[in-house]
DNA sequence: GGAATAGTGTCTCTGAGACAGTATAGT
DNA sequence: ACTATACTGTCTCAGAGACACTATTCC
């Protein structure tokens, strides 16, 4: 039995995930999701932020949440292993250290480790655990405020907005963004101030908060535009 | 290890689970989702759909998937036990035999088992995983066509609408909703024949059956009223 | 005919999306 | 001035809901 952890943050506006480099066979070398074996007299809950903490030095602050359990009995070449799968969602906060057993951890782009010919491999089915674990943020970012949990204390809406185009890889319309996000209560919450603009111009940006210290639902959800047709 | 399964069904407009009568300690005689431990040697799926067949009789065919992992340290008494826990859905199949194990299965309102002053008490946390599965089948309701995983081969409109009341508790308007459905592709398709009227008359309904094998999602989805406020 | 259920039509409101236009910064 | 970004306004369309109306059955 054990937990493994997904944890996704957004930088330079492409959406990247934790990393650890395996320190034991099997798969010894490769990289692999945090993650291990749950204590006898700890949560699950409790084990994913454990072992996110130990071997990634990053304090997941309850915002972790299981979304899938995994149990191919071949998934493991040792023995039969059950893991439960979570995703934690943290802003961009520079480097990664690696973790109390001299593990590596790094932060490695989505897009490449779920293309057709990825980047690196992964360890046991974790580019499945993965694949899962980002269509459940992208549905997470429609029906919730968890996008306020890629971003800073402060941000402006553009910052938030960026956040749903690299989740889902499509450019989305300021004007129409801001009129949604500001329409769903409490998403949310200004904070008089402006943010400086960047070295390319532009009219300062209003900076806002998260204008709720939980994950709120989002009435109506911020809908993911559909493919047409099929 | 082991697998829980919450098999819900629909009888004379009522949501109703399987449960089974324990025939062993802890919680001897108490009532409890069907479930048991995984084989060493089957997936998580398989052993679901086994230990469902072996306790109940009943088959799910395919239709099976899994919705929340439980593992608190105490949730079982003897040691520790993390579950998996599955949502099945089935339509009336009369009655529900007891299983191979010799322990009675039944099928037992919802309603009744999560109100406030529960009619049944559930063994270990067996109500959380009930009430956690109703929520996941009420949410499946509105973005798949599950709903006609719940009524016979070929249905009316109105049986596919009591569906839907009686898992979300309201009444809906059979205008709207039989626009909403037919609007849906490949929902339902109309077999051109009609049902007998009910004992109390009125205009015969057309019969539909499901328009896939397969659950597909519904685009546009068929929403659940929201509260208002809060 | 009356009651009950099935099905159709229509009106209104809300939210999504496209896109034009205005405001304020850097160069 | 020009450009880039932030923000505002407006138009159109799709879907949800309320509800009136017609159709067909049983009693």
């Amino acid at each position: 039995m054990t937990v493994d952890v997904v944890v996704l943050t957004l930088r330079e506006g492409r959406l990247e995930v934790v990393l650890i480099e395996r320190g034991e066979t099997p798969y010894l070398g490769a990289y692999a999701l945090p993650g291990g074996f749950i204590r006898p007299d700890e949560t699950l809950d409790e084990a994913a932020a454990r072992e996110l903490a130990e071997e990634t030095g990053v304090d997941a602050a309850g915002h972790i949440e299981q979304f899938h359990a995994y149990g191919d009995p071949l998934r493991d070449p040792r023995m039969r292993v059950v893991t439960v799968a979570y995703l934690a969602i943290i802003p961009d906060l520079g480097a990664v250290k690696g973790g109390s057993d001299a593990r590596t951890a790094q932060l490695v782009g989505v897009d490449g480790l779920l293309s057709r010919r990825p980047t690196v491999e992964l360890a046991f089915d974790h580019d499945q655990v993965l694949r899962d674990g980002v269509e459940a943020a992208r549905t997470k970012l429609e029906t919730t405020s968890v996008a306020t949990s890629f971003v800073g204390r402060e941000f402006t809406l553009s910052q938030l907005r960026s956040v749903y185009e690299a989740a889902w890889g499509i450019p989305l319309d300021p004007g129409n963004f801001r009129r949604k996000v500001l329409a769903s209560p409490r998403f949310v919450t200004p904070t008089g101030r402006v943010a400086a603009p960047g070295p390319e111009g532009g009219k300062p940006a209003e900076l806002y908060r998260s204008g709720s210290r939980r994950l709120i639902a989002l009435d109506p959800p911020l809908r993911r535009p559909r493919r047409r047709g099929a």
